[in-house]
DNA sequence: AAAAGTATAAAACATTTGTTTGAAACGTGC
DNA sequence: GCACGTTTCAAACAAATGTTTTATACTTTT
């Protein structure tokens, strides 16, 4: 295994953390589209271009190298949501419409670039479900972490709102955007003529309406 | 293969048809802990106290065994909660809140039977995430049969809703439901003192208020 | 330039995989 | 009891798996 302190500056870019990345590249693809089992180191390497020895040599092994994938991940995507609900908490009026557009939009809009990370998404559901393996390889921390700067939010907003009141209308607001996510084939299949923006308007909506409407209870 | 059908009548019911039986529940079993290609046919054969070679004999092989239990299950569950939908509707005096409840209790309050079934839940979610298969394996006719039966009911409730916009709420409401369904390690971890009837009782105000609203504009 | 440390590569390793085979056991109808 | 179709089983099959080994190339330090 690659050693984690190397004793000298490596100035060839073209080594160690190249093919570390591309293994990395190879596991967001593949394993988000065929599952961890299912994907073979052999997939893996040839994908990302080296060795079978490289995924054991640089990651120790295919769990790990699992698992260093979610890390890469999950940082790169909760720093984004986090950065939004800032800018709308910080703006002239936040209002309970403009945080969930703020969270729903984003999430909901799939630009080319968005269409590519959905299945990294779905993964990262997929291994919630059903962890496979004894040590956790997705990180609940930082979840946990972004559900909450959600509920401060709220609270914010509505001060006289029960914190624990505030996280149960985070998690309902988590679970109607996650869905159309998850099944997305769904509401083409049943909606056909449905249009992104009549969904993330709906959502928007329906979630601000039910808040206000706890809050003022 | 099995001949789809027999020449006679079999009267040991200890023969064919148990084995079947068993190799299902084992395929429930084993598929909803550690997912399909994790699980191997020895595996399930063991749990199932068969030959290995009776996957292969009785459904053909692995990946159609995982498909008809995907089907005898489905039917199971849906028709349990149809069901219940008819209840509330042929009541008295229906309401938003009766529906929603009626879907919304037999999901959440786990009772020793509801919590065996769950993993089930969270394989047929992982599965309808990323099929794996070219062939579908959780036939999809079946779960768009039973929204559609709840969006009918809201239908029934206000009626001057826009029927895309009740299957809008029926989503919504499905969301909702799911969530917890599958994070509910989350919600124990970050609300550990939420009773069940707590968090049923906040999903069914707030669909119901939400519903009740869109359906006002 | 020599030595030391690091990265890549091809090949081999021992298991495990899904599936098939062929024979034996079982149940049924004559 | 006999012949026939059905079901079970142990054994074997070829293919694929994650990982390790050994040797070779490369980079940095001395």
């Amino acid at each position: 295994m690659v050693p984690e302190n190397v004793g000298y500056q490596v100035k060839n870019g073209c080594c160690k953390c190249d093919v570390e990345n591309r293994l990395l590249d190879a596991a967001e693809k593949l394993f988000s589209e065929k599952g961890f089992s299912a994907t073979s180191v052999r997939d893996l390497t040839s994908e990302a271009g080296c060795n079978v020895a490289a995924v054991n040599y640089h990651f120790g092994n295919k769990e790990l190298l699992y698992k260093a994938m979610f890390k890469r991940h999950l940082e790169q995507v909760f720093g984004f949501h986090k950065d939004n609900i800032k800018k709308v908490m910080s703006s002239e009026n936040p209002t309970i419409e403009k945080l969930t557009e703020a969270l729903v939009r984003p999430m909901l809009e799939h630009s080319s670039e968005k269409v590519s990370q959905m299945p990294m998404l779905k993964l990262t559901v997929r291994e919630s479900l059903n962890p496979q393996f004894k040590k956790e390889v997705v990180e609940l921390e930082i979840i946990k972490d972004f559900l909450t700067e959600i509920q401060k939010a709220i609270l914010v907003l509505f001060p006289k709102l029960k914190p624990q009141k505030a996280m149960l209308c985070v998690f309902s607001l988590e679970g109607m955007v996650i869905h159309p996510l998850l099944f997305g084939e769904f509401y083409h299949d049943i909606a056909p003529d449905l249009a992104p923006d009549d969904l993330i308007n709906h959502i928007v909506q329906f979630a601000s309406d039910a808040i206000r409407k706890a809050a003022k209870e």
